[in-house]
DNA sequence: AGTGCCGGGAG
DNA sequence: CTCCCGGCACT
């Protein structure tokens, strides 16, 4: 039953973004206006800063709802951060960010205006967890600050789970307490104004990579003349002879224990960090993956992946590894993987003593991407399926679709369900999700990935949030469909 | 059983 | 209004 109606689009004037200055750290500011940069398809955003001095970025440089996510980001020590502690939105700054391990160590000082802060505090969240932009908070946030009040005195915080941008499954479904999301006021932008600005960054993903540091984690692009290695698919009907980003692939699923960690850093330490649910219900084994486009070689060990990182695709000298120990930059190219039950070979031994590769980069992607379950692939059904899917932005479309080779995002497509590591939410699956993106070439998408049992027309194949996203995605679903409503993101 | 979403209730 | 969810149609 569709309505067949969408909801108005806002202007993304006055969208409220994240900016990253000299200093390495984001700062918050509000759009003020935009224009195109024809040459590099790409608009350029005039972003007034708190200071009301404007600045200009590109897309790809913002970060907020809408652009870039915060996964794409390593947050540098001192970068100011806006995480949820006990109910309340707490400002703290970031001590020391591991991207590996999805981890964010935050120093939260007394000031905050959170009443549960009364002393120096050091969270640990995970990266979904933290906001660069202060969260505008519904009154019913607030109403739901008091009931913590009450409650917090005790253990109860534990059991009321503190509101988070975790991945919320069925605990948070019961009864009519708001999920707490604060990433709610920016949900507007994300319906709004995601196709178009995730489409921006389609059209130019060549991230400029940073060399001071790991703030643009990526740099990678769209073009087959890039020079980047290939992924030697045997996926040749697709032209998945594409040079992809270094997508760091998931494979956790999404586990939102981390989430009591909000006691702070006594209760850290006592908390199981991810790790835990994962090995313990499934007969899983951990296996960290090179991500780089082409390579995939897997390793027992974290350092023999990292080092293989730095080394043969960082080009660092060990010199420079040494130089580099806070630089962490190889943290963007591997990622840890976990196989169900799979009769895998024995992984490499660390870097030098032999390079196989375990598994094919394609193989290897699909247990990356899928390895919670192979069954959904199924979902991932391009776009041009839908065939009501509505353009919002007409003017952005001919240099989206002059794009010549927008096939990258079929090598993202597997890896859009799996979106709980932080690093495999970034861009590229960002393009991938966004409607307008998917439309671009409806062929990329064709299912290649084996194991899609389904092909059944109708239902099944609407794209919706849920089906998109997926439940531990929730927040990024549209309104509507957060509500139960008429999907609004995917019209059918 | 899973999904989409209407209709309606709570606040 | 916003937010949430029971329940039904549909797959």
């Amino acid at each position: 039953m569709s309505t067949g109606k969408r909801l108005a689009k806002r202007s993304i004037l006055g969208t409220r973004v994240s900016v990253p200055l000299e200093d390495g750290l984001y700062y918050p500011g509000v759009i003020r206006a935009t224009k195109a940069d024809e040459r590099n398809q790409e608009n350029i955003y005039c972003v007034q800063l708190e200071n009301k001095e404007n600045r200009e970025f590109l897309f790809h440089e913002l970060i907020g709802p809408g652009f870039q996510s915060i996964f794409r980001v390593k947050l540098k020590k001192g970068q100011r951060v806006f995480v949820t502690y006990k109910g309340r939105e707490v400002a703290g700054l970031v001590d020391h960010h591991r991207p590996n391990l999805d981890q964010v160590m935050i120093t939260v000082e007394p000031s905050s205006p959170n009443p549960h802060v009364t002393k120096p505090t050091l969270l640990k969240k995970k990266l979904e967890e933290v906001r660069l932009l202060e969260s505008r908070k519904s009154a019913r946030l607030q109403d739901l600050d008091t009931d913590y009040s009450r409650l917090a005195e005790g253990q109860f915080e534990i059991r009321r789970r503190p509101p988070s941008l975790t991945i919320e499954v069925p605990t948070l479904q019961s009864g009519r307490k708001r999920r707490p999301s604060s990433t709610d006021d920016g949900d507007v932008m994300n319906d709004c104004s995601a196709a178009m600005v995730l489409m921006s960054l389609s059209c130019s993903p060549k991230s400029p990579r940073r060399s001071d540091s790991g703030l643009y984690a990526y740099s990678w692009t769209s073009s087959t003349s890039s020079g980047f290695q290939e992924w030697d698919s045997p996926r040749s009907d697709t032209r998945t002879a594409t040079p992809s980003p270094p997508s760091p692939l998931v494979v956790m699923e999404t586990v939102t224990s981390g989430q009591v960690s909000d006691e702070g850093i006594e209760m850290d330490e006592t908390v199981g960090f991810m790790e835990e649910p994962l090995s313990e219900k499934r007969k899983t084994r951990t296996l960290f993956q090179c991500t780089w486009p082409g390579c995939g070689k897997q390793y027992y060990l974290c350092e023999d992946v990292e080092k293989h990182v730095r080394m043969r695709h960082l080009r660092r000298s060990k010199t420079q590894i040494s130089d580099l120990s806070d630089d962490h930059e190889e943290e963007f190219y591997y990622t840890e993987i976990e196989i169900d039950h799979h009769p895998t070979p024995p992984p490499a031994s660390p870097e030098g003593s032999t390079d196989s590769v375990l598994l094919s980069p394609e193989l290897a992607n699909i247990y990356t991407s899928s390895a919670p379950t192979l069954s959904h692939l199924d979902m991932v059904k391009p776009p041009h399926e839908n065939p009501e899917y509505r353009e919002p932005q007409k003017e952005r479309e001919q240099s989206i679709t002059s794009l010549t080779n927008p096939v990258t995002i079929s090598n993202f497509q597997p890896i859009l369900h799996w979106q709980p590591h932080p690093y495999a939410v970034s861009a590229p699956s960002d393009m991938a999700l966004s409607p307008k993106y998917l439309r671009l070439s409806p062929k990329s998408f064709s299912p290649t990935i084996k194991g899609s049992p389904t092909h059944r027309k109708g239902r099944s194949e609407i794209r919706k949030c849920r089906k998109v996203y997926g439940m531990e995605n929730k927040e990024q679903w549209c309104t509507q469909c957060r509500w139960k409503k008429a999907c609004s993101r995917f019209v059918s």
